[in-house]
DNA sequence: TTTTGTATAATTGTATACACGAATACTCAA
DNA sequence: TTGAGTATTCGTGTATACAATTATACAAAA
């Protein structure tokens, strides 16, 4: 899938409108016409039809036939329900990955927790961008040890989905010490082979990622 | 999404590829030609190239640059990974449809319940396709009653990646008396506004269905 | 025999052309 | 002015054409 999207002109489309449609360039109810992208993008309708097609199958886009493809949008409950459902899946990841990780995978996650902490100890401020790259990359590690292509396949997307929300959400020094310091409960937790320790802090871990947005003022009506 | 599907061209072509793939007429590792899957189906190569490349959005197929689309295939595993995904968010769907739930929606759920269980007393045997159409209806309802457009997507994605496997196991008479007292006991409690109840059973329901195809020597290896 | 280079064929990537359907604007009668 | 009916316009749906890339075949050199 990865492979697919980095060199053709038609993968690229895609995430453009795609983070468009995220960031809110487009708003809900637009209606994307393929010429106009097209022509805004510098390519023919052919690439821009593949991405929107795409974009339907991911829910991000209304296509009406014969009529026209309309921006379905994605509100703060649609976030809010992502998080909640990440949260027990997030939490099966880590009861399956107690059974199926591999020690090389876990030297990248504590690799990952090392490095996280090296970034909170500098005394210049920590790098917010690098930190959040970390977390996300403790998280796909976590999610590729799970041994579960499907599983595994769905985290992606969701951590793809919510990529907005937590752009825009700043990350609270405090809250990332809190952050770093659960995932190193949660390797010890694999390490220590305990399923369901390892899923009760992952599973935690998500419900406190969410108070922390709550406490932001982020709307999940 | 479902309008798309119904009319146009590459819509049909997207869900014959898939189920050709989810059949088993396309191994994994295939090679999927577009001008080949053009040709047989009739079409150029236009629509061909939108499936493809949304059924590599779904996983199904796995797109190489400038080489092609090969069939990624799913296991056994893959479908037991799914139902016990299923099994956790059909107990949060049923949780949340506790509080979404409309009267109507209520109404639809007895319906589908009391067609199945009339199918069930027919003298004559019952019409398996038919009962296996009201199961799928009774548990789209409930996706929608979720109130969460994300969780009512998703569930019906693993609904449609899993139908294969649901055709292939045959209908036990007694499995299928079990699963509608099932459904009847969820709608029950959904009646009764009592969320713990809901998503006990909504989530048990699905384990129950998993040891049926267990039974039947489902491999999930 | 193996390897390497090159020509050729096959396949994908993108753009364009044409067909079809839907929406809009217009005409003309009441 | 209003309304029905028709023409026109605009956008999508599909097919085809062309460009770029990769695979294949074959020949020449080591």
């Amino acid at each position: 899938m990865e492979e697919y999207q980095e060199h053709s002109l038609g993968g690229r489309v895609f995430q453009r409108i795609r983070e468009d449609i995220l960031n809110g360039k487009y708003k809900e109810h637009d209606e994307l016409r393929e010429n106009t992208l097209g022509k805004e993008l510098g390519v023919s309708r052919t690439p821009v039809r593949e991405a929107l097609r795409q974009l339907e199958l991911e829910g991000l886009v209304t296509i009406i036939p014969n009529r026209g493809a309309y921006v379905t949008g994605i509100t703060g409950k649609d976030i809010w329900d992502i998080y909640v459902i990440r949260s027990m899946l997030e939490g099966l990841c880590a009861r399956w990955a107690v059974e199926h990780i591999t020690d090389e995978q876990l030297d990248e996650l504590e690799e990952a927790i090392l490095l996280s902490e090296f970034q909170m100890k500098k005394t210049s401020g920590f790098n917010a961008e690098q930190v959040t790259e970390l977390d996300g990359r403790f998280h796909s590690i976590l999610y590729d040890a799970s041994g579960s292509r499907m599983l595994s396949h769905l985290l992606k997307d969701f951590h793809n989905y919510v990529k907005v929300a937590r752009k825009n959400s700043v990350v609270s020094e405090e809250r990332a010490r809190k952050s770093i310091r659960e995932h190193r409960q949660i390797l010890r937790a694999i390490r220590d082979r305990d399923a369901d320790m390892a899923e009760q802090l992952a599973n935690e871990h998500i419900l406190h990622v969410m108070q922390n947005l709550k406490k932001q003022g982020f709307e999940a009506k």
